[in-house]
DNA sequence: AATCCGTGGCG
DNA sequence: TCGCCAAGGAT
C-alpha cells in the first residue's frame, strides 16, 4: 500500500455530509427558506434572493439585516422598486456602502420590470446580463431561487475549497481551480442549500482565523487540515499600502434652526449620487493650513480641533472640518439645499459625511 | 489585469 | 492601533 505509506487516508468530501450538517445547523436568516421548509417544497421569492444577495456583496450579515427588512417593507416587489425614486433608494441605502450597488439595484429592477415582465430570469447567463449581477450573484440566484446546479463561489467558498483540497496557489490565480472544485462538488439535488451550506460553513466554522475543525463535517476529508496548513489557506497576493488623502469640509449652519447646507455628489464614482457638505477635492498633496482660504463663501469659519478620519477601500482620508454659523440667509448655491436637524437622518449621507456633520455640530 | 468602489467588527 | 476581511461588480 504505497499510498498509505506516503499519505494519510483522506476521505472524499461529499455534498451529502455537508447537507446533513446544514439540515441541523443552518442559520436563521430573514431571506432564507429553512432547510425543512425548502425540502417540503417551499420556494424562495427570487426578488428576496436577489435583494439579499446584492446587499450581501462584501457586506456582513449583521450589517445587512435591518436594511433588508426596511427595503422589503418599503418596496415589497420588483415592480415597486422599479417605480421608486433613485434618490429615495440612495437615502435608504445610506450607510451600507458601495453605493453603486444601490444605483445598479434600481437599474436592475427597472430592467426586470420592463424587459422581463417583472420576473427574474432563471438562467445564469440571463441573470449575469443584469446590472449589478456578476458571476457570484448570478450563480447564487440561479441555485437558491431556481434550483439550478450552479457553482456558487464567494470568499467563503474560496477559503473552504482552498483548505479542503489544499490548494496552495495564491489568490487570485487560484480562482479557476477553486471554481472547478466547487463545480465538481455541487450536487444536482438541492444545489441552493448546498451553496448556502458551504457559505455557512465558511462563516461559522471554517473561519479565516482559528477554524473550528473539530466541529466540521468535512474535517476527515480536509487535505489542508491533514497537512496542518488549513489555517494558512488560502494564500493571497500581497496588498498595496493605502495612501492618505486630505481635504477640507465646510459645515455651514443656519442660525435660525441649525439646518446644515448640503449638496449632491456627481452621479458616478466615489460615493456617487450621495449627499455631502461643501468641501475641497481630496488629494495627497492637500495642505490643511490652506483650508480656510478655500471656503465656498466668506463666513466666520472656525477650524475644528480634530480632523475626521475615515478609511475607504483604497485610501485613508483626513478631513479638516470648518464650521460657520450663518445669521443672514444665504443665496442658495446651485444644487445645494438646507437640511434641518430633523431631516438630516433621512438624507443620503454616507458615513464619512455623518462623521463630518457630527464633528461640526457636536 | 489592475484598479476603483464603503463600512464595521474582529483579534 | 492596525491589518484583515465580509454572500463582488464594473471598467
Amino acid at each position: 500500500m504505497l499510498c498509505r505509506d506516503l499519505l494519510p487516508m483522506i476521505a472524499l468530501p461529499s455534498a451529502a455530509d455537508l447537507l446533513d450538517w446544514y439540515d441541523r445547523h443552518a442559520r436563521d436568516l430573514p431571506w432564507r427558506i429553512a432547510p425543512d421548509d425548502r425540502r417540503a417544497g417551499i420556494v424562495p421569492d427570487p426578488y428576496h434572493v436577489w435583494l439579499s444577495e446584492i446587499m450581501l456583496q462584501q457586506t456582513t450579515v449583521a450589517a445587512v439585516r435591518d436594511y433588508y427588512r426596511a427595503f422589503l417593507a418599503r418596496w415589497p416587489n420588483v415592480e415597486a422598486l422599479a417605480a421608486a425614486d433613485l434618490d429615495d433608494v440612495l437615502r435608504a441605502w445610506a450607510g451600507l456602502g458601495y453605493y453603486s450597488r444601490a444605483r445598479n439595484l434600481k437599474a436592475c429592477a427597472e430592467m426586470v420590470a420592463r424587459d422581463h415582465g417583472g420576473r427574474f430570469p432563471d438562467s445564469e447567463d440571463a441573470l449575469r446580463a443584469l446590472p449589478g449581477i456578476g458571476a457570484y450573484t448570478a450563480a447564487a440566484i440561479a441555485a437558491i431561487a431556481f434550483d439550478a446546479r450552479a457553482a456558487v463561489v464567494d470568499g467563503n467558498v474560496e477559503r473552504v475549497m482552498a483548505r479542503l483540497f489544499r490548494i496552495e496557489t495564491p489568490l487570485p490565480d487560484a480562482k479557476p481551480e477553486i471554481r472547478a472544485a466547487m463545480d465538481r462538488l455541487t450536487p444536482a439535488d438541492r444545489p441552493g442549500d448546498f451553496a448556502q451550506a458551504v457559505m455557512d460553513l465558511g462563516a461559522t466554522l471554517c473561519t479565516p482565523r482559528r477554524p473550528a475543525c473539530a466541529l466540521c463535517p468535512w474535517s476527515q476529508a480536509c487535505a489542508g487540515r491533514h497537512a496542518g496548513v488549513a489555517e494558512t489557506l488560502p494564500l493571497k497576493a500581497p496588498k498595496k499600502a493605502k495612501p492618505t488623502r486630505r481635504g477640507a469640509a465646510f459645515v455651514a449652519r443656519r442660525s435660525a434652526d441649525g439646518a446644515i447646507l448640503l449638496r449632491k455628489r456627481p452621479a458616478k464614482g466615489l460615493l456617487g449620487g450621495m449627499a455631502e457638505v461643501p468641501g475641497t477635492p481630496w488629494s495627497e498633496t492637500f495642505d490643511p493650513s490652506s483650508a480656510a482660504g478655500l471656503a465656498p463663501f466668506p463666513a466666520g469659519w472656525r477650524v475644528q480641533p480634530a480632523p475626521v478620519r475615515h478609511i475607504f477601500t483604497h485610501f485613508h482620508l483626513e478631513l479638516s472640518v470648518l464650521v460657520a454659523d450663518l445669521a443672514e440667509p444665504l443665496p442658495l448655491p446651485d444644487a445645494h439645499w438646507w437640511s434641518a436637524p430633523g431631516e438630516l437622518a433621512g438624507e443620503a449621507l454616507p458615513t464619512v459625511m455623518r462623521k463630518v456633520v457630527a464633528a461640526g455640530t457636536g
